[in-house]
RNA sequence: GGUCCGGUAGCUCAGCUGGAUAGAGCAAUAGCCUUCUAAGCUAUGGGUCAGGGGUUCGAAUCCCUUCCGGAUCACCA
């Protein structure tokens, strides 16, 4: 039990004792001491100056005392302004010690077959154009939940729905058609969703380019984009598209295909990964399908030119389009259809969607939809929304060329990361190709750090040039920290330095080491409190809390130059604790450390 | 206009189930590598926690209000 709520416990049974009077336990107020204060565990008096009558000092004694003599742990209390102060017994702190690193699984729960289920989808690109910033804030996301909630205790399937059809999709296909001159990712030697993206782009240069003619010929904007003869040719393929026009699938086929090799490869470079994709191209019918039942059982209304809406007044909503007039489905069929078809292939207990905040009010829509079609979990489906990243100038902007290109950054992220590391020349025993494997651990630490330390809900903002730093509050500042300890135990096995992996439990602590005890058993809460809070920031900033603190005792302490034995043994378990914490934070936001750095 | 989310140091962000003197990093300045990794450590400067009101022994944190920024309210996805 955390130490916090015993105390409390026995605070509620010394006011019962001493003043006759039952308080409810969220009045006593347990926390921990800031650092600047002698002591561990402080009890806030004021609120329970109304019980006791007296003054905050006599009553903050009284109740110290009791405590003190109630939990045997307790080494010494004070009362200063009206907080409660107590300093746990060393030989406490080093029994807790030894129990964290004997439990090779501290902070995670186990999962069982009856465990719950829980399905995250996360990334759901379009296959229209190469994933950018903001998937990589959602991919790291989703990726850092899935293990988060794992580490919670529940079975997790990562899913992924991929919006293969439809109008923007067929626009690189036409413009393929038009312009490719039969390019493919081999001959062009481009990764294919670059490629496609390419064509999508070009579309919309022709397209412009013929508005804009339109428009000189004395049309208005609006006459001349109905009357764009490249908009109805993507029109017309789409509508052969969903009559299964066999050229026009063989070519979505194909170009499609090369996009999902560029997608791996992405994927694979940020260590992300899915138990299962969705394809919308398979579940916009079923959608439909359970639109048109809903109607016919009255759910839902038709109005006089056809398009089907549903009717959310009533819930503080519009009404919302759910079919169009000529009976295709809308973007929000397709996220019916695929719900259904989840729910039908996993036993799911909990859904959460990880899509942008731009997003909010279509998941509200969702999930009443869902709920009035009478699904019993379309009211607790979660939407994990996120905040957009943007860039120093403002949003990114496809037509402006500001969109910062996923496989982009990844890539610089590295080089710059092997121009850093080769300054340094730690890495001088290593092979290339070892040496090439930490850089992309670096590099791929720091991006993912970098994204993941923000809370998710707020907007952020990435500076190409400047945001992603090796230095401070980074993801190879703790990357750093943790082959740091691995390196004091390959010293410590050169020196032959023989321990036992224990802690002597007879040894006094000085601040620091209390300090990192205390942040190493904090995460331990911290991973569970992630888990009901969906956030791998509060991971992040606790992870990165520890390493700047061991860094601090890593200068102010000698760990194998102590010759006193007893100390340098509780120091050594010291080092094993921190690294293992740490290892298992940045495991939980996706990122390795490395042995050396 | 309705709804939702944000506003904390020059910049990027923590802190928000109310608690002690509001914290980090970057940037700036000054130190520290013949001791376990200097991607580090130490020190200095930097704040009307957007403004105003309220609740409270106590407010960056809760409530109300104003201002600023963003998102959304499509037969787009």
């Amino acid at each position: 039990m955390a130490i916090e709520i015993q105390i409390k416990e026995i605070a509620i049974d010394a006011i019962e004792k001493l003043y006759g009077q039952k308080v409810s336990p969220e009045i006593v107020q347990v926390q921990q001491t800031r650092k600047d204060q002698k002591g561990d565990f402080t009890l806030v008096v004021f609120p329970l100056l109304k019980f006791s009558g007296k003054k905050p000092e006599e009553t903050g004694n009284e109740i110290g005392l009791y405590i003190s003599n109630n939990l045997n742990f307790i080494g010494s209390f004070e009362v200063i302004k009206g907080f409660l102060n107590f300093s746990l017994l060393h030989s406490f702190w080093l029994t807790r010690l030894n129990e964290i690193n004997s439990d090779t699984q501290f902070g995670f729960k186990p999962v069982t077959d009856q465990s719950p289920q829980m399905m995250i989808e996360y990334s759901s690109p379009n296959t229209n154009k190469p994933l950018h910033l903001g998937h990589i804030r959602n991919n790291l996301l989703g990726f850092s939940l899935s293990r988060i909630a794992k580490a919670n205790g529940y079975k997790v399937v990562k899913t992924n729905i991929v919006n293969d059809r439809g109008i923007h999709i067929c626009k690189s296909m036409l413009a393929w058609e038009k312009w490719g001159n039969g390019l493919t990712p081999q001959t062009s030697g481009k990764k294919g969703d670059h490629l496609v993206g390419e064509f999508y782009v070009k579309f919309d240069q022709h397209y412009k380019n013929e508005i804009n003619t339109l428009i000189n010929s004395g049309l208005s904007k609006e006459d001349a984009e109905k009357k764009s003869s490249l908009m109805a040719q993507a029109r017309e393929m789409l509508l052969k598209w969903e009559a299964g026009d066999k050229k026009v699938v063989q070519l979505w086929e194909m170009m499609n295909s090369w996009v999902y090799e560029g997608f791996a490869e992405t994927y694979k470079a940020l260590g992300v990964d899915f138990d299962k994709i969705y394809y919308e191209s398979q579940t916009y019918s079923t959608g439909r399908e359970m639109v048109l039942e809903g109607l016919k059982n009255n759910l839902f209304l038709r109005k006089s030119d056809g398009s089907v809406w549903v009717d959310l007044t009533d819930k503080g909503l519009d009404e919302k389009l759910l079919l169009r007039s000529d009976g295709t489905s809308v973007y929000i069929t397709q996220d019916i259809g695929t719900a259904k078809l989840r729910f039908d292939d996993f036993a799911i207990d909990k859904m959460i969607y990880v899509v942008g905040n731009e997003q909010d009010y279509h998941f509200k829509v969702l999930s009443w939809v869902l709920d009035r079609l009478g699904f019993k979990w379309g009211k607790d489906l979660f939407h994990f929304s996120y905040g957009m990243v943007e860039l120093p100038e403002g949003k990114m902007k496809s037509r402006e060329g500001t969109v910062v290109d996923a496989d982009d950054l990844i890539s610089e992220m590295i080089i710059t990361a092997r121009e850093m590391s080769g300054e340094l020349g730690k890495l001088d025993g290593y092979s290339t190709e070892e040496a090439e494997q930490v850089f992309k651990v670096i590099a791929l630490g720091a991006l993912k750090y970098f994204m993941l330390k923000v809370d998710p809900k707020k907007n952020m903002t990435f500076n190409p040039k400047e945001s992603i730093d090796f230095n401070g509050n980074t993801g190879p500042f703790i990357q750093y920290t943790y082959a740091r300890i691995q390196s004091v135990f390959r010293k410590a096995a050169l020196k032959e330095i023989i321990w036992n992996g224990t802690a002597p439990v007879n040894v006094g602590l000085n601040d620091k080491e209390k300090n990192l005890l205390l942040s190493v058993s904090n995460l331990g809460n911290v991973i569970g409190e992630a888990g009901n809070s969906y956030s791998p920031a509060l991971i992040a900033n606790y992870v990165y809390d520890l390493a700047k603190e061991f860094n601090q005792f890593y200068h102010e302490s000698t760990i194998l130059f102590e010759e006193n034995e007893q100390i340098r043994n509780v120091r050594l378990a010291i080092c094993k604790a921190v690294g293992s914490t740490i290892s298992k934070s940045m495991y939980l936001l996706g990122i390795d450390v490395p042995e050396r750095m």
